[in-house]
DNA sequence: GTATTTTAGGTTATAGCATAACATAAGCCG
DNA sequence: CGGCTTATGTTATGCTATAACCTAAAATAC
């Protein structure tokens, strides 16, 4: 995994969202698609925070920007960023978060703060190969996974 | 994990329901929770099938088998037995399963067939284990975890 | 055994998440 | 330009889930 901030991490935050839409750009102009109008600023606002949020959250943002306000355009805009691995789907949370290194091709693992919604990826790796174990034992071939974590951040279990 | 067939497994399915519902009745009298009949009805619709269903389909059987028809009835049946280890929720498809092994205390891993919608469960421990190791690397604490895989069982890895 | 409390089941209504289908507009390419 | 493809917008609808309220049944207390 690239050197990004976590989002449990201080960090200089106003370099995630320049940063990440930099990368979609070099990302989709090698795979020959349009970060169109809608899409950077769907992937902006989810950049703007490491959390998840859901969808009519993102609708209701991109119409105070002056886009349309109807569920399709941020369900189609996410669905767009989550094909090509600018974003990920939470399904704990029926939500969306930016993914912070989507050069690398993974499957996402996720923990998810109760305290403060901080949303971070961490090592899949070693996680999968576990995972994978497992099915093969039992015959079953994996092809997509969901490993999502819900528990407390550093510093909310700090102030706990 | 005890001895209990799997999903990808041939096996008598007649004792998978009236088993569950042994288990279940053993569990809940020792910790003094009354399986009532909507109760024992959601559960023995989910043992019918190695599979998760929907809240609604789960509902409608319900309907059919004389008691109410309003999503209510099934959500407060499914919360229960989900409460107490009986049922799971399966995320990736907002559906319900009956656990195969409902003694023993464990966040399930689901292994779901994209070809006949089987659904099993497999060893825990050491995803679990691997989670944790990442998860703490990142100084996060784990409470609950939800992990799936999508794929192929062995019977349909054949046909394909 | 009846009164009181607690737990469960039933209803109506509404909130939250997601997609189908269709029309218009913008980019692309001969 | 003209025709094709991709993207945006709209209306309408479907699926998933819960809040709030009321009645009934079971457990417990007297
Ligand atoms: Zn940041
Ligand atoms: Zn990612
Ligand atoms: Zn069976
Ligand atoms: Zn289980």
């Amino acid at each position: 995994m690239p050197n990004q901030p976590n989002a449990f991490d201080t960090h200089d935050h106003s370099h995630c969202t320049t940063d990440g839409l930099a990368r979609a750009e070099g990302i989709l102009a090698l795979r020959k698609q349009r970060l169109t109008p809608v899409r950077r600023q769907t992937l902006q606002i989810l950049l703007a925070e490491h959390r998840a949020l859901g969808a009519y959250e993102v609708l209701d943002k991109l119409a105070e920007a002056g886009f349309g306000k109807q569920p399709p355009v941020a369900y189609r805009a996410l669905e767009f960023l989550v094909e090509h691995g600018l974003a990920h789907k939470v399904r704990r949370l029926n939500a969306f978060a930016a993914c912070m290194h989507p050069e690398t091709d993974h499957a996402p693992v996720f923990l998810i703060c109760r305290g403060c919604n901080a949303l971070a990826e961490t090592a899949a790796e070693p996680v999968r190969a576990a995972l994978d174990a497992a099915a093969h034992a039992a015959g079953f071939t994996v092809e997509r996974t969901s490993i999502e974590a819900l528990g407390l951040c550093p510093k909310c279990k700090v102030a706990a």
